[in-house]
DNA sequence: ACATATGATTAATCTGATTATTCCGACAAT
DNA sequence: ATTGTCGGAATAATCAGATTAATCATATGT
């Protein structure tokens, strides 16, 4: 075989191999003997472009499976090089949020107009469990309904770099301990926000419907640091 | 030593390792060798994850030299799945131009507001430089010029994730090959606008230095693809 | 002072051996 | 039929070591 496949200096000879590869469901690549063979290139240094790979969260390895391609992912990526900041920098996660939350202003009205019947359903049904969990004795924390709530929010965005972003930002959220935070006065108002924003896009009112979440993302920037200290587990 | 370093589960041993390292300027990691005795992984294997280092930007390695730990970069990362995704889908562009847009626009204010008079000053010089470059016989497409302007509105919010992105952004551009876009027209609008922007922040009325620069962005979604295929070299 | 050659150091690449996982199918027990 | 258990095959995971190539510092020559 004589034609190149045309170089991009930026991907390893792998990952363009990988990114021309049929992603036919089920379907696996070649094992590393025969890439090795096919790319011209030792099995060791195969291996190293695809931990690259592995990490980028763009295949899946196992041994008797093989390898084998998923779908485009940004978070995986973004993930990697977000807890290498934190890791030793754990102020960081300020930058981050901040982001998060232009990111989430900038992008809500298109958002929540494309949303569907069904969507405002389901964040309806959010809303719900959130507050069954509030109201327990003892109570819960809502924590994981507030990420799916916010990631639902964007979704019809269909930009899987926006919710890469805001994805990896709840990752962080919980790799910094903050989704125990219990201070459930504060939590009560964001839940009530939360229902004043769905109520204002179920009748179409948009704009509203962005006063509260603005009011929302307010709540969030007066928030001081919880007094309990975070680490990874 | 017993005292195992805490387990970050979403890091390799490497990069847990490299992040704790102290970033002494000049100063240079272990060789391979030694790396391998310290973490009690062999060369091939620390290899694998060195590699990922390497492209996210964390390091620098060269034979005698050895491996130098580089301050924190999020650009690189960023570019690694953003060209990955490019590869075979040249349409995720409009999705990573889209997300540039909000980006900016999110952030316009409180960006411009953070520029110094010096900063201001070398806006007005790339300005310069632009409008020479357009002028000159034959006119010369001023795009580093573009790329200085937009990066340097955004440098004093000293938050590498936004800047990161942005730099990716302008990475794609270019490797999408719309550096070499030539309509002129097109381009005198675009730095008249950059024009009025500065010198409405230069004068402290942030309010309307944003709405030149909204025109502007405006303008960029209105642009039509470019008749001239682009391709990776 | 400058260019050039030499040597030492380290990464880069490759090969091959061994080990560990995972999956699949066969067979048995219920 | 369903479930569970075991064994074997396929493949990645890990390792060791040899060889090659790149880079830098130093010495040497003009």
């Amino acid at each position: 075989m004589i034609t190149k496949i045309s170089r991009n200096q930026y991907l390893s000879a792998f990952l363009q191999y990988l990114s021309h590869y049929s992603s036919e469901e089920s379907e696996r690549l070649p094992s590393l003997i025969e890439l090795s063979q096919e790319l011209g290139i030792s099995v060791a240094s195969i291996r190293e472009q695809l931990e690259v790979a592995r990490i980028m969260g763009l295949i899946e390895v196992r041994p008797r499976t093989g390898i084998q391609k998923l779908p485009y992912n940004f978070t995986k990526t973004l993930m990697t090089s977000v807890f290498y900041a934190l890791e030793n920098d754990k102020s960081a996660f300020e930058q981050i949020s901040d982001l998060r939350k232009h990111l989430e202003s900038a992008y809500w009205q298109e958002a929540a107009s494309k949303l569907t019947d069904s969507d405002v359903g389901k964040l309806h049904e959010i809303i719900a469990d959130a507050f069954h969990k509030l109201h327990r004795k003892p109570p819960q924390i809502p924590h994981e309904e507030h990420k799916r709530f916010h990631l639902l929010m964007y979704q019809k965005l269909n930009n899987p770099f926006v919710t890469g972003l805001l994805e990896a930002y709840w990752q962080a959220y919980e790799a910094m301990g903050l989704d125990v935070y219990a201070d459930l006065q504060y939590l009560e108002q964001v839940w009530a926000f939360h229902l004043k924003t769905v109520e204002a896009i179920a009748r179409g009112d948009i704009e509203s419907g962005y006063k509260s979440f603005a009011d929302h993302i307010d709540l969030i920037s007066r928030r001081k640091q919880p007094s309990r200290a975070s680490s990874f587990e």
